[in-house]
RNA sequence: UGGGCCGUCGCCAAGCGGUAAGGCACCUGGUUUUGAUCCAGACAUGCGCAGGUUCGAAUCCUGCCGGCCCAGCCA
């Protein structure tokens, strides 16, 4: 089953996991499962968790369950819920049995709580917001006792009860868990498990008007749905003794075993739901799935492939040490399976007319291009050429800086899959301004070498009698600073954001044959990069095309400016 | 200054007492009708620092230093 030379090195999760299941721990099972809170999109740091929950089930052949963590009705809805589903689903995983939701529990979850005040493990608080802080004390000083800390089991049953059935305004009374006010650990201070919310639910609609707290309620649903490793983020590190408290105080049929690891930070973006949400508010970018976002949505409309996230999601490892990875090594990620993967064609992105004088007018070649140069399998495309053609604007030089090699006044330049020609002339409006070139071809260097010389550059052009009209999207990091997120010198998200993160290109000249793109099929634009339909292309006359990813790009490295 | 956690190449990351994997980036060559891809090579005498244990330490011990998380009726 392992490949001894090239066994990827196990992460510490997947060493604890196989040192259970060789201790028999578990019965043998693997059980986890991906929470999420439906209050906004998912974003690539979840797509990590997604698979690094999913994978570990397929690898040891357990399940994972999609749970929505949704006891905090007034920020979640229905349409993240949605949402968080096609992503899952896009990513190319499978939840076990039906999706779940923490509040699917709120019957037993209710009862344990009952159960643990019964226990006088938990007493109904009458302190205000304001005074359960001032009573917490800080990182320094220990908390006090409440003064309602030691309500009888009847009159908490009674309150708890009351609670429950409306009889006290949000915010009057709380249900707290009574642990140790002086603990070294603030969450061990009395935490509050049950607030009083009198707002509908996506899910169970008005049938509450209390809701549980996540450190009460996830290890209550873990331990429901037997999930034997719950696996988190390093934030909920010093919420463990917390949850493994409940689960003992409570005595669960089972004990799920939380595990921590570090959330992917990735430079020049951000991976906060808050802060992705206020992007979408403020405007800044059209939407969660704003092709320049680093959601799962945004990336799949901006091109990226499932496969790609998946492979990068591997590439970056499982720790628990905090760390920033490089926007390069997802973009590797995506140039490495579009390589594979994108069918060629060529779309001229800053149109120069070129006229082959040599060619007679209303004469049209057909020429067979196949459609990756290594992949056989992937078949060819017919291209037409014609006495008039564009290239872009960039592989003309009248002035070339050094090192360039396309094409020049009196210099030769190869057309890609097609002839060589040579400019003889330039061509200007009366500003000064480059509207045409005038060339010949060679007739003998279709499909082989030109006698005698060497031409060293190679251009992408497109007819201009059969191509067709093309906008495209050409989208760059959002944010001009490596760490958006931190606001030294006062400075905020908003001054960050890059003004050229998107530059729209409206006269764009695509071969013929692109008028057959369909959203979500990825092709490489030779010597441009990899581009993907839009999804609201449809809304448009033109054909509108995202540019997901420059190609690796050795050429604007050297060049002079 | 309380509690918890983390420091191995520019970035990610193996390593689990026997003498520093791999990937990304960068650099050098080669192939190439994409300045792409591909191929070959180079890239930490060193593991936050300082001591100690040991024949032997990135791995064990001690002490420092640096970073992250926790004081929501958010998750």
């Amino acid at each position: 089953m392992s490949t001894p030379e090239k066994a990827t090195p196990s992460h510490f999760i997947r060493q604890i996991i196989q040192k259970d299941l060789s201790e028999g721990k578990n019965s043998g099972q693997v059980a986890t499962r991906f929470p999420p809170e439906p209050n906004g999109y998912l974003h690539i740091g979840h797509a990590k968790s997604i698979c690094l929950n999913f994978g570990l089930a397929t690898e040891f052949d357990g399940t994972c369950n999609l749970r929505f963590d949704d006891t905090n009705p007034e920020k979640e809805s229905e349409e993240y819920i949605n949402a968080i589903k096609a992503d899952v689903e896009w990513l190319g995983f499978e939840w076990n049995d039906d999706i779940r939701y923490a509040s699917n529990y709120f019957s037993k979850i209710h009862e344990y709580a009952v159960q643990l005040i019964e226990q006088g493990q938990a007493y109904v608080e009458s302190l205000s917001v304001d005074e359960i802080r001032e009573y917490r004390g800080t990182l320094t000083e220990p908390g006090k006792d409440s003064p309602y800390r030691n309500r009888s089991v009847e009159e908490n049953i009674d309150l708890f009860q009351r609670m429950k059935a409306g009889e006290f305004d949000e915010g009057t009374l709380v249900l707290r868990a009574k642990i140790d006010m002086s603990s070294g650990n603030i969450n061990m201070r009395d935490p509050v498990i049950y607030r009083i919310r009198k707002v509908e639910h996506h899910q169970t609609g008005n049938e509450w008007c209390i809701y549980p707290m996540y450190d009460f309620t996830h290890c209550i649903s873990d331990a429901i749905e037997g999930i034997t490793h719950s696996v988190c983020t390093l934030e909920f590190e010093a919420h463990r003794p917390l949850y493994d408290w409940v689960l003992d105080s409570l005595g669960t049929p089972s004990h799920p075993q939380q595990i921590e690891f570090a959330r992917l930070n990735l430079n020049y973006t951000i991976t906060s739901k808050r802060k992705l949400k206020q992007l979408v508010d403020e405007g800044v970018v059209s939407g969660w799935d704003d092709p320049r976002m680093p959601t799962v949505a945004g990336l799949r409309r901006r091109g990226y492939s499932p496969g790609s996230i998946r492979n990068f999601c591997e590439m970056i490892g499982v720790t628990k040490s905090d760390g920033v990875v490089d926007m390069g090594m997802l973009e590797f990620s995506i140039r490495d399976d579009l390589d594979k993967s994108a069918p060629r064609a060529m779309c001229v992105l800053r149109p120069l007319k070129v006229v082959i004088e040599n060619m007679e007018e209303g004469a049209k070649e057909t020429l067979s291009m196949s459609a990756h140069p290594k992949d056989e399998s992937m078949g060819s495309r017919e291209i037409h050429f014609t006495r008039e053609i564009y290239i872009d604007r960039d592989d003309f030089a009248e002035v070339p800086p050094p090192k360039y090699k396309r094409l020049i006044e009196g210099g030769e330049v190869r057309l890609r899959g097609c002839y060589v020609i040579k400019c003889q002339e330039i061509i200007k409006d009366a500003d000064g301004n480059i509207i045409e070139l005038r060339c010949t071809r060679d007739i003998d260097t279709l499909g082989k070498k030109p006698e005698g010389r060497k031409v060293k550059g190679v251009v992408h052009w497109v007819s201009a009698e059969t191509c067709v009209d093309a906008e495209i999207r050409m989208y760059d990091r959002l944010f001009t600073a490596e760490n958006p997120d931190s606001n030294k010198d006062g400075r905020t998200l908003l001054d960050v954001i890059n003004p050229e993160s998107l530059t729209v290109f409206h006269n764009c000249k695509a071969e013929s044959g692109l008028v057959g793109a369909v959203v979500g099929k990825p092709y490489q634009f030779e010597r441009e990069g990899y581009f993907v339909l839009d999804s609201d292309a449809h809304k448009s006359k033109n054909l509108v095309f995202n540019r997901t990813v420059t190609l690796r790009d050795s050429w604007t490295k050297i060049a002079p400016k």
